[in-house]
DNA sequence: GGGCTGAATTGAATCGTCTAAATCGTCGCG
DNA sequence: CGCGACGATTTAGACGATTCAATTCAGCCC
């Protein structure tokens, strides 16, 4: 009943465990017999490698961990995959772990992936500077930043939100609008505050374009919804006639709430969003949004990662870099359909 | 540098191997004044308890297997999620796993939990009559099906597939449409075969309604719009004017089909989708959709993996069975807005 | 003071796999 | 015929945490 161990299999097929052991980890050099008669055992009992013991005898996992902040963002399901592409040509898997952008679910998910031994991390942290994180990467487990910039004690791929900013900000301005909202948070979040850095940096350089910030703690529809509901409240005059969220989940409560207001969109208000997730170009209004290379991000932190564990000792972080796409559709552009 | 063990932390605090496993397990049978020695001591070398150590003495791992059809699919990461915050009460980690609706990607991944030892899997199969998963039973991984009612085999969770079917295809009906389309697939999968007959019934209960199927491989926003603009292309004597597709990315991408070639949603072509994600009610045309209770079926699907492990030897196999609902919105209503 | 009790701690075996070193045969060659 | 060499296989520890039987020891009673 029970699974049959190696020692099961070795009796049966009338071999020491070590050869039984060979078969399964260098064939080649077990006599071409008793290999044969070895294997027909394995098949005859059932028998499964034990994960947990070859682990426990070589150190380390096969597993590799990745935290994101939602799960439930296309985004990083998108990235997901990018990653575990890459894992499963390297006989890796991968553990997605969702962090709800709750430092405390997070440090639980490290706690849980540490005491696992995983080969690595790849984690979109809230806060990078987390001295949980730091511990970690102490311990010695190899961590890689995704869609973050590290500085120089990690790796890291991350996108360059400021230019993303900057991109969606160029957009609206040369668009005509003068009142623009930035919604996204929490803003103590890096990808956060660069992107308002970025959209800041050309709203300043511009003559009377006034940017409004809207704070939000967790980056969901739901909270699109509340944010746009507010600015829809707003008197005419003052009511920003543009919205840049900080992702798309953002944009489309965002959008939600301007339906449900009577605002048309784009002519009343302008929207874009960010990541540029499947769901924004199918949405009631095809989202303008900044791009990013999810899946490529993903697979890019997982080379990464390896690249670490096999330089070993003289390995030297890399932060690699992307740019980001601004995709217009019809949400910001009047002249559209 | 490498993680240190619980053989250095006893050395440190000059205690035993023993003592400190017991300060870790039962710290009340330990003294008070050696308990704080010990914890002291593995505060300062920073210990981590191995996880794979633990699992091999234990002989069981305390990570639960979930694999589904598609990660990217809101309704999976919902029923993922319920499931988690049960495992989390419990101490438990969940392990995401993506089929893809490929039955290689989904042996796959059997074979890792397999290897992992893991608590037990809970599955959304492409086939409940896989071999590969009825020997995974057999040799006595517990099983729970998701999302799909199992015979006596095992335990399930599932939600009533044929009164969704039926419950669309009556709104349809009532609603005047006498051609109507159904768009899903693999037709292999029981889920989508039982939303198939469900409509069929109604469909052939009522008089003079004609339901054509398209058939589809994998149920993605891309195979909706495929199909979308195929339908689009009939003539407008025969074709449908309403659709029921068997999830909400399929009715997604049937609804950027309809946008593409003019048809007007629900005028000249009414829809229904089915899961009721978050995103059909605040797609371009808030979509109908039949509910499913997702968190709701991972969460259940999680009770009954744990009863059925510490039941243990007699335990008897439960097939839970839940409603689903339809939800009307103004894709497939003419009088709404 | 001998004997007993019970709490605290120790020591050793165990889980299943891997690997380096040791052993066993067999064969070829001098 | 004996020795060396080589290929095939076995043996014997790790790896780190857990557990339980065994041990130690202080305290207490008679």
């Amino acid at each position: 009943m029970a699974t049959p161990s190696i020692k099961e299999v070795a009796h049966r097929a009338g071999v020491s465990v070590g050869t039984v052991s060979n078969v399964l980890n260098r064939p080649s050099i077990v006599a071409p017999a008793t290999r044969k008669r070895v294997q027909d055992s394995i098949k005859a009992l059932g028998f499964v490698r034990n994960e947990a013991a070859r682990h426990l005898r070589a150190g380390r996992s096969r597993t590799v961990g990745l935290v994101v902040l939602d799960v439930a963002n296309p985004f990083f399901t998108d990235l997901a995959e990018g990653a575990e592409a890459l894992a499963y040509e390297n006989d890796t898997v991968v553990m997605v772990c969702n962090s709800k952008t709750d430092p405390v679910r997070e440090g639980h998910h490290l706690d849980q992936l540490e005491q696992q031994r995983v080969y690595g991390v790849l984690i979109t942290p809230f806060d990078s500077a987390d001295p949980q994180l730091r511990a970690l990467v102490a311990r010695g487990t190899p961590v890689v930043l995704v869609d973050r910039a590290a500085d120089r004690g990690m790796c890291s791929v991350s996108v360059d939100d400021q230019l993303g900013g900057r991109l969606a900000g160029t957009h609206l301005i040369e668009s005509g609008h003068r009142r623009i909202a930035f919604i996204g948070g929490p803003l103590s979040m890096q990808q956060v505050a660069d992107r308002q850095a970025g959209i800041t940096t050309v709203v300043e350089a511009a003559d009377h374009v006034h940017l409004q910030i809207f704070e939000v703690d967790v980056m969901g529809v739901q909270h699109g919804r509340a944010v746009g509901e507010q600015i829809a409240a707003l008197p005419r005059a003052t009511r920003p006639t543009a919205a840049f969220c900080a992702n798309d989940l953002l944009a489309l409560g965002f959008l939600q709430a301007m339906a449900a207001t009577r605002l048309r969109v784009p002519q009343d208000m302008a929207i874009v969003g960010y990541d540029d997730i499947g769901f924004a170009a199918a949405a009631a209004v095809p989202l303008s949004s900044v791009r990013q290379p999810a899946g490529l991000l993903g697979r890019t932190a997982m080379e990464l990662l390896q690249e670490e564990v096999e330089a070993g000792d003289r390995h030297r972080h890399r932060q690699v870099i992307f740019q980001p796409d601004l995709m217009v559709r019809q949400s910001s552009d009047l002249t559209r359909r």
